[in-house]
DNA sequence: TGTACATCAGTGAACGCGCGTTCACTGATGTAC
DNA sequence: TGTACATCAGTGAACGCGCGTTCACTGATGTAC
């Protein structure tokens, strides 16, 4: 049964995309592995062939994950006049239909909480991703200093990952709609002028 | 082996304090009964005497937990003049005491991911301690209309959980602490001269 | 290029463990008279 | 107020279950000659 080295290179991607939905909808505890490598196709015995434990997959999953969020982002930016950047990309980050599709969405907002208190590895590639987005926003305030926009672009991450996390977890649709919408207009007030 | 009904409440206070603080240290899923129980100093067995599941203890201790924050939060506003209501409420909330004390802290920052996956007793619970905190600050809004207020509320509230969610993944605490200071920041620049 | 053998991807059962929950039991509290 | 009995808080063992991890095995791939 043994794969070709290209086989068994695909077979360790849909893992990992596997992995990455079942973490992001259920949680790292809760989404365990014998369910992911399900969702991947195989059966649980075949983990140990990618992954040296449950905590490197977890890393390798929130890694790919975020890059794939924070690669969508910047291809939306790269589409826009510079003046729409900004709007655009916290308006996709900002929005109920992140918000409502747990599975593609960005695992600062659906794991955050829980990314806190992984270990290092996942913690380190957590921060990747959220520097990589701020520096994404950053470069669309153009006309404030570098230093400041680095600072800035760090509290409007803050804002956008809250205001998913609190969204998410609100029942009643009109306040959790209200927690997206106000946070948006918080932060291209606070850019103003900048863009 | 019976308690006196005096004696019966204070052991399910007891409960309901341990179980917070092993929730917000450990997480919804990872603090186990027996953890909880163990903590509260008795065995897991007299669990059920004062609880009917595991979800009615988790609604029970976040509500507990976020009365306990609001409390405090409502306290520190009320000993302050009317223009340091907010920057005394926000720096307490986004600061590094509460970043590096998991058991005392807000369970909308520690728990946050998590709380968006409980049952809908806890989400609720959660949205109230949330709406408390909004209109605590939106108290500190002085100059806008209340609907505006409502509003950019909400948004605060949004930037503080994330700031603190946020500062917890990061391991290197250069950036997690600038990540708190620019939340301060943001914060308080949106709202000057609004106190 | 063809053959013989080592490698190893994937299967499925098993490991010990801690989970949430249940239960028989103990004995002090609460209640009825 | 005193007595007899029902209630029930708390103990500690047990339940079935799914967890992360290990392992013997299968058979196609990769390698050496």
């Amino acid at each position: 049964m043994r794969k070709s080295k290209a086989e068994t290179a695909r077979t360790r991607e849909r893992i990992l995309e596997a992995a990455g939905s079942q973490f992001l909808t259920h949680g790292l505890t809760d989404a365990g592995l014998t369910r992911v490598m399900k969702a991947a196709g195989l059966t649980n015995g075949g983990f140990y062939r990618h992954f040296a434990s449950k905590d490197e997959l977890i890393a390798e999953a929130c890694r790919k994950a975020l890059a794939t969020v924070t690669a969508g982002l910047e291809s939306q930016a790269r589409n826009q006049s510079a003046k729409q950047e900004l709007p655009k990309v916290t308006g996709s980050y900002v929005s109920r239909n992140h918000r409502d599709n747990p599975a593609t969405g960005c695992p600062l907002a659906f794991l955050g909480s829980e990314l806190a208190r992984a270990d290092l590895r996942t913690r380190q590639e957590a921060t990747e991703g959220l520097l990589r987005i701020a520096r994404l926003i950053a470069r669309g305030l153009k006309n404030i200093p570098a230093q400041k926009a680095e600072a800035q672009s760090l509290a409007i991450v803050a804002a956008m990952v809250g205001a998913v996390t609190l969204a998410r977890i609100v029942p009643d649709s009109r306040i959790s709609n209200s927690i997206l919408a106000a946070t948006r207009a918080q932060i291209l007030k606070s850019t103003r002028g900048k863009g």
